[in-house]
DNA sequence: GACGCGCCTTGACTTAGATCAATTGTTGAA
DNA sequence: TTCAACAATTGATCTAAGTCAAGGCGCGTC
């Protein structure tokens, strides 16, 4: 129980039973022995630490990296240099998917707090895939996640006003960490208003006031960076009910 | 060469070779024995009359659709039924996979003209790709260059006007249909301005005062959906030069 | 403990794009 | 040939969010 994937299965494991996401974490639903062999192929962790960046765009493409704890972010910056947040990374997730086709990073991504990832080189998890189709089953599905993800992001990105958006991106936090056996209704914020506002499609002011206008109608309380949900069936409401940025395809009527 | 995806063939290494995208067409770089391999699975085509839905949200996901020709948009429906289009593909690219995470499909996908697709049965598809490595790694770079892509129209939604908007919507309409052999600087539009707005996040007033805004400066001519690109760098210009929405990441200063 | 620095909030004003509405051109059916 | 349905354009307003600007608050540092 001391080999790198080893030690990271039990939080993986906690995360994947709570959530409904599945398709979340890679060595879900495998046998042990497949569990080992993929093992053998997450050699590296590494630390980073807040305010470092882990890659950066049109750097080489070598490996996927698995948060095992802390806090992302994935940027771009435009050529105006308005940067555009493409989304935060917490326990169990995965970066770097974007950079496959590439060959080299098409994002940033930067630790927000100090950081732990594993790191899995793409060319030997390629390898490994073919000979454990359960494995790659579960691959394809964390890829297609994303996809469906940001498909959610258009949506909210195109159709909706800053008070649902920002409950939308509420909502999805307070879900997340709830799969990670954290509390879903208090906790502290990682990034700046000026992160929400580049990830929402808004500005930092328009943050700031549609925060404070969400606390005047009694959904949730912020100070700072820590928030109290306290109506989360009116955030949900209000973000159109069924958590856009977390499952977008499946709120329809 | 009377096999489904021999027929598909030509037409396909035509589009691959002509454009840089080598991860758009699934079966590039193969060897002759793999194709015949991969041709075993697709089985069947399908024709779809303009206006006909090829799936719909919820629907049971069983294959990738790959388009031999034709036009098709995808969307999905939010709460308060308002549309937001997550993509416009054309000959030779995929649609589906966002589908594979939740075993159901996440969005609609309609013709917006007569088209028809291969129907690649994803279970079937799977199994081969642990038998074909370089079918295995093209088809990552194709699920990978989705995540790119769509990071690329959250960036566009997220940060750019009305004009720089529809600038990159027609050049990387412009590149697509040139990669295909087409002209990139005549042709005409297959969706309405209200298709365009919904896809760009703007309404379809907007869509038609911008063309016509674009047009006053003397970048392009339309009339109705006949569209003419009478300044190519022009347009790049003021999408932010390096076509957003198509090459997302790489366009960083 | 005073100082400076980020981060956040709030107010006043501006503006890009939405909304509402009228008009024209196009297509296709009766 | 007329009429209805639809798509697109254009104008006149309205408004949500952006911009500019002035504090305030918490925090670390000297």
């Amino acid at each position: 129980m001391s080999t790198p994937l080893a030690r990271l299965l039990p939080a993986l494991k906690t995360i994947c039973s709570q959530c409904s996401l599945r398709e979340l974490c890679l060595p879900m639903g495998l046998e042990n022995e497949d569990i080992k062999r993929l093992d053998t192929i997450i050699d590296r962790r590494q630390r980073v630490t807040a305010g470092q960046h882990l890659y950066r765009v049109r750097d080489q493409f070598e490996a996927l990296y698995a948060v095992r704890n802390g806090f992302f972010k994935t940027y771009e910056l435009n050529n105006d240099g308005h940067e555009q947040i493409n989304g935060f990374h917490m326990t169990g997730e995965i970066m770097g998917l974007d950079a496959i086709s590439a060959d080299n990073h098409t994002c940033n991504a930067i630790a927000l707090e100090d950081c732990e990832v594993c790191i899995i080189p793409f060319h030997r998890l390629e390898q490994v895939l073919g000979d454990i189709p359960s494995l790659m089953r579960q691959f394809h599905r964390m890829m297609s996640r994303e996809i469906a993800t940001d498909h959610g992001m258009m949506m909210l990105l195109g159709t909706m006003t800053a008070e649902e958006k920002l409950a939308a991106f509420l909502i999805n936090l307070s879900q997340r960490l709830g799969a990670r056996g954290l509390s879903p209704s208090v906790f502290r914020l990682s990034m700046s208003r000026e992160e929400i506002g580049s990830y929402l499609g808004l500005k930092l002011e328009t943050v700031s006031r549609t925060f404070s206008k969400l606390q005047d109608e009694g959904l949730l309380r912020v100070d700072r960076r820590n928030l109290v949900i306290s109506d989360l069936a009116g955030l949900q409401r209000l973000a159109g009910c069924a958590t856009p940025a977390s499952r977008p395809g499946s709120n329809r009527t």
